[in-house]
DNA sequence: CCAAAAGTATACCGATCTGTATAGTGAGTG
DNA sequence: CACTCACTATACAGATCGGTATACTTTTGG
């Protein structure tokens, strides 16, 4: 990736995220990355492309940044748990948030077969396959049903974030995510 | 509201909801109500100011829906949290759904001087401040942090319906909601 | 050294965008 | 009957949309 497509695509990146796909120009996008049209076109062919790559540059980095987070983790099942609600508070904080770039893009691409749809949706997947495993080292029987609550309190967590339902929602599902847990783990208490 | 602008904004709300605001012009809406664009833009004087009320329509829609469906519904406190997700279920089959339209909605309008945010962030505050009430009839000194975790799980289950993340996912967050309740119900059982 | 690659600058294309103007029709009302 | 209101039909304006064309300059690697 030549030095004006990264910059390209760091400024449709910003401009997609803040503002949505459909309200952002081409032209806007080259003069706000300092680069002419023809150096966008030449590195992306269209801007359906430059979307793709916006999204799918995305989706790697916070799979990167969950999968180290993760790495350095606490090994214990439940504090693994814990850190992906940990990990998405820490990018929150960085990527100042307006929510989930994946459910926001969703809401502007209906057509399922536009390419970026798979990226969107593969990444929700990885998400929810990422809790079952985790689930698994906690409750082996019922780990799709506890995976899917903690996807629901994630998925939930993010929305209020970035509609600032209220404040810390994301701590907030980790507190819950933490008592719903220790249900999991000390199942005959109640 | 004349013939002629209901089916305007009947038109609005089905392409807006469906293809996203940004991606639907005028000239489209005019075309699918069967109107022209003058008679539309004599009724509504400008795009926007049919967003608006394509939200605001919906948003009172909605309020009238879940207060019919609460009036109806089992007067005990932990009955009238499930009924809140059942009709949420109810809602989302007869509106095909591909999420909140508010959520959506705010993916597109950046600007929060927006005439149509008030409505968006108006809605959700309804939905906790309603929640933040049931909350109060099953723990009166925790009801915010109870409400809190309904708001995540229900507006987590509203993203997963969606983007089809699994199958069910608003039942999923009832039932998970109703262990929830038992919990605070029945706090000493632990 | 030289050719290819990567870039700038600028002008342009057809389509579509929101919004307006003009002229006329049909129904209902005082 | 005359007036208003809601509406149709059509054309147009200015801006912006995604995308292309032409000509030139800079950087860089074999």
């Amino acid at each position: 990736m030549t030095p004006a497509a990264l910059r390209v695509l760091e400024a449709a990146a910003r401009l997609f995220y803040e503002r949505g796909i459909h309200a952002v120009g081409v032209d806007l996008i080259a003069a706000e990355a300092g680069v002419t049209k023809k150096t966008l076109y030449d590195r992306f062919g269209s801007k359906e492309q430059i979307v793709v790559e916006y999204l799918a540059d995305r989706d790697e980095r916070w799979q990167a940044f969950l999968t180290q987070h993760l790495a350095t983790a606490d090994p214990a099942p439940s504090a693994r748990v814990l850190a992906v609600f940990d990990a998405s508070h820490a990018w929150a904080l960085d990527h100042n948030s307006k929510g989930c770039s994946m459910v926001n893009a969703h809401a502007e691409i209906s057509d399922p077969s536009h390419p970026a749809y798979p990226i969107i949706t593969g990444q929700k997947r990885w998400m929810l396959d990422l809790f079952t495993r985790l689930a698994e080292d906690i409750a082996p029987d019922q780990a799709g049903i506890l995976a899917r609550t903690l996807m629901l309190l994630h998925e939930g967590a993010l929305v209020a974030h970035g509609l600032n339902i209220f404040p810390d929602p994301i701590p907030h599902a980790r507190e819950q995510a933490q008592a719903l847990l220790a249900d999991w783990v000390h199942p005959d208490m109640g």
